[in-house]
DNA sequence: TCAAAAGTGTTAAGTTTACACCCATGA
DNA sequence: TCATGGGTGTAAACTTAACACTTTTGA
């Protein structure tokens, strides 16, 4: 009897990842110049190949911790990319991932090792393959996951001000809000606790620290901004 | 120099297909009765193996094909599965769809060659390996857009009446719908057009047959259902 | 003549949007 | 004392939801 499976072509399996990140009112990725072939000099996004033995998932996960030195990230997943010939080099179907990370916690050394830095989101190069078309895929995923869940606090420090907030909610969906009418909607989400804090980087007056309680969020998970 | 691909595994990747029909106001799905091994027996998703110089997406619309005889049918990539473990057999990534179609339309004595049938999704059976929750996965992003996107015709035949398509989006969110809000919604559709024909089956009155045009809602693509 | 599905508008409730001024502070 | 960002409420516009009766016709 002849296997199942053996008829069958195998092929690398990759994961690429697109990381968010946020500062000053912007949002940006973290982007590779490639140092290696193939396509030396250019830039893409970090990504690897799952190893045996790894889920495509952990495979992510991996990229994103050899890059940052990150790890419990959020993490989603994007989609397959699968055309023939996405990969000049050798046939390669990719999984790519979108992950938000708080950019001042990532390890420096190591994304500087590699080659990579923050780049806005409004001034992106060219990418390899089809690392751009992934890449506004993800926007779009992301931008809709975060107007549906609280997943926009993972770009921000653990402490933050309702401007931090707003601003951040601007650069995502690229125009500008009510700060009124923001207010009055983060104000029923009970899962955004205002601190005792106050942050006096950003004004005379100071501005109140409020935190992210994913605890209360659990409880009565209503999201909408 | 080593070659910069050879160090990583390969793996057999995998299309599975859910294949969404609709008939007597129940939404179903087409489902294999596996007279194979592995899972000899159980009831499966259709799938496939994606071949050599075939993409991703040309493989899940041949799997499609070679079950439903159809082309060019409405489908949308619902993630990669990749667990270690998902397929006993052999390590298999998997990409699935799912797919949209008119019942009527499809190969009989394709469907019945492969011991396939439609299963009414409320009483689906357990699934082998990890495609109930491709199932549940597939749904979720149906539902979300169908919501959208006008997507649900993909089920209808060209001409259909209101309570029809009523009934389409009654299965697909899962809860009723109020008959006169829901006619004065799709009144606003221009793109949804009244025929003069008249559809005698349902009721002695006739019931007005509609049809959905897709070149007038390219023009005007607004859509909230 | 009646059973069965088709067809048709109005009102109340809820949600979303627009909008402008005072506050607290450090320089 | 003044420049800077922080903080606050109300009313109009719009959207959504609730609701019941008449029409047509084949059996």
């Amino acid at each position: 009897m002849t296997n199942f499976y053996s008829s069958s072509p195998t092929f690398h399996v990759g994961v690429d990842c697109i990381i968010f990140g946020f500062n000053e009112g912007e949002l940006s990725l973290l982007l590779l110049k490639r140092d290696f072939e193939p396509a030396k000099g250019e830039w893409s996004l970090m990504g690897g190949f799952v190893q045996t033995g790894e889920s495509v998932d952990d495979a992510a996960k991996r990229v994103l911790r050899e890059l940052t030195g990150l790890e419990k990230v959020y993490m989603e997943q994007v989609g397959a990319f699968g055309s023939v010939d996405r990969d000049p080099g050798e046939r390669v179907v990719s999984v790519a991932y979108y992950a938000l990370i708080n950019i001042n916690e990532s390890d420096r050394r190591l994304v500087q090792e590699h080659n990579a830095s923050w780049v806005n989101i409004g001034e992106l190069p060219p990418l390899i393959f089809d690392h751009s078309e992934m890449v506004a895929r993800a926007r779009e995923l992301m931008k809709r996951q975060a107007s549906t869940e609280p997943i926009g606090f993972n770009l921000l420090p653990k402490l933050f001000t309702l401007t931090q907030l707003q601003s951040l909610y601007e650069a995502i969906y690229g125009e500008p809000m009510d700060k009124r009418n923001f207010r009055k909607r983060v104000a029923e989400m009970d899962y955004v606790e205002k601190t005792d804090k106050i942050d006096r980087q950003s004004s005379r007056r100071g501005a109140a620290l409020y935190k992210f309680n994913d605890r209360v969020y659990r409880k009565a998970p209503k999201f909408k901004i």
